[in-house]
DNA sequence: TTCGAACTTATTGTTTACGATGTTGTGCCA
DNA sequence: TGGCACAACATCGTAAACAATAAGTTCGAA
């Protein structure tokens, strides 16, 4: 599966010659690495993103943390706000329910493609991927563990061959993983590997149905941990807080 | 329904106060101008943008069309490449393929969940949606008729309530539309619009699996009217221009 | 003491200039 | 005359300086 490089500085031109790069960072790599940290709950939601602290920490230029920003703020993990800089986005419950079903629909559908024809060799590696995250969960790695989950769902979006329904998939996951920051009060991991056991299991099967149902659920499970009781919509307006009635 | 400004120089600031702005445009307007230049196929597949040129085209600077193509890139309407410079995107025939499943995937969605809980007043909008372009089309105005037909979706999508889903298919349509004005060589306006109002009385009867039938034979007709026969990938190697057989 | 206004500072937004690279044209040599 | 190397040009990428704005602070007056 071929990707066209879509974003400047792919892959393609790897910094020349070594000679005087700055940082060796190009705004893929700070994009990557803002990207990772937000969902790995390492930033949290709210967090200020100063563009020159950002620049040191990360061993870059200003330009291209404010150009890896302005990406992020695309995919909507980052809010911007004029004069007043970065930081991470704080989804409103409103837009965590979209988001939620949004993900839910794509992966119905990629699970369901999925299951039709996967090879013997892709269920090797889901399988190398729950092993792999059980084995984190063991070791007390919770964010591997998560990672290896997440890593899970795009696997299978990959195997289902359409690899913008995989992109989509990438991008909501990252949503819901903030969604997941702001709202998880249970503090339980999100990894119901167990869940993720049967639906492989419904995938080397090739039960189409039967793998729908499980993802529909699993994600029915993830919402229950939520909590989505809240009506209010937008970040906190002040109003509501003191004079509204919950 | 409220929507974020998720992007740099949003709308919450609109130009101080008319005070030397270069040109009245920012970035959001450039990326807009641009984008609708695309959809509208008076920007085909394949055309070189140059920064410089399409800032003094647009009266604006390069920095502003710069970091437009940017985000357009991101989005897969434009293609970049370093140091050479951006052009409109030219999807393969496996990236029309899975675009195209994509688009089935959402529409899907947003089409059952419309039929589920649409208002009077929204089944008047999509109405007036159709009407309009219908007499678009008495006019010969096609480009407006297309318009019209990508708005008849995408106010599907609006009523449907999820905000991600619309923006999502609002993003796959556009990249729709790029495989349009390269393989369609029948010609023809793909605007189905009886289909659309069969569409319409579904939804207006709250009939959700009729809705996504009529939807799903929809994009069938779409499909068949695209020259997706070749399997070749990779946007027009000047090889298979010449000495390709197809 | 408290409120308000002006000033200072920190941060972001924009422009400009320069360096890097791909492409095209030209001239030399076989 | 054809092919290759070199040079000029056009275009893009990057960084640094400058302008605009918001937040914090200090001083003064009631």
């Amino acid at each position: 599966m071929k990707h066209r490089t879509a974003t400047r500085t792919a892959s393609e031109a790897r910094t020349p010659r070594g000679k005087r790069d700055s940082g060796r960072s190009s705004v893929d790599d700070v994009q990557a690495r803002i990207f990772d940290a937000i969902v790995d709950h390492r930033l949290v939601p709210g967090t200020k993103l100063q563009e020159e602290r950002l620049a040191g920490v990360l061993g870059t230029t200003r330009a291209r943390v404010r150009e890896a920003l302005t990406r992020l703020a695309q995919q909507r993990l980052v809010t911007l706000q004029r004069y007043r800089g970065a930081c991470v986005a704080q989804p409103s419950v409103s837009e965590t329910r979209d988001v939620l079903a949004a993900r839910r629909v794509i992966e119905v559908a990629t699970v369901r493609e999925a299951a039709r024809h996967a090879t013997p060799e892709q269920i090797e590696t889901l399988e190398a991927c729950i092993a792999q995250a059980q084995e984190a969960t063991r070791a007390g790695d919770r964010r591997r563990a998560i990672g290896l989950s997440r890593r899970f769902h795009l696997e299978i979006a990959q195997i289902s061959g359409n690899a913008v329904l995989a992109e989509m998939l990438r991008g909501i996951i990252s949503r819901v993983s903030l969604s997941i920051a702001l709202y998880d009060r249970t503090g339980t991991s999100f990894c119901f590997f167990d869940e993720h056991v049967s639906i492989l299991q419904a995938i080397a099967n090739h039960d189409e149905a039967n793998a729908a149902e499980l993802i529909e659920s699993h994600f029915q499970h993830m919402e229950d941990h939520l909590d989505l009781m809240q009506d209010d919509d937008g970040p906190r307006d002040l109003y509501e807080v003191f004079h509204g009635h919950d």
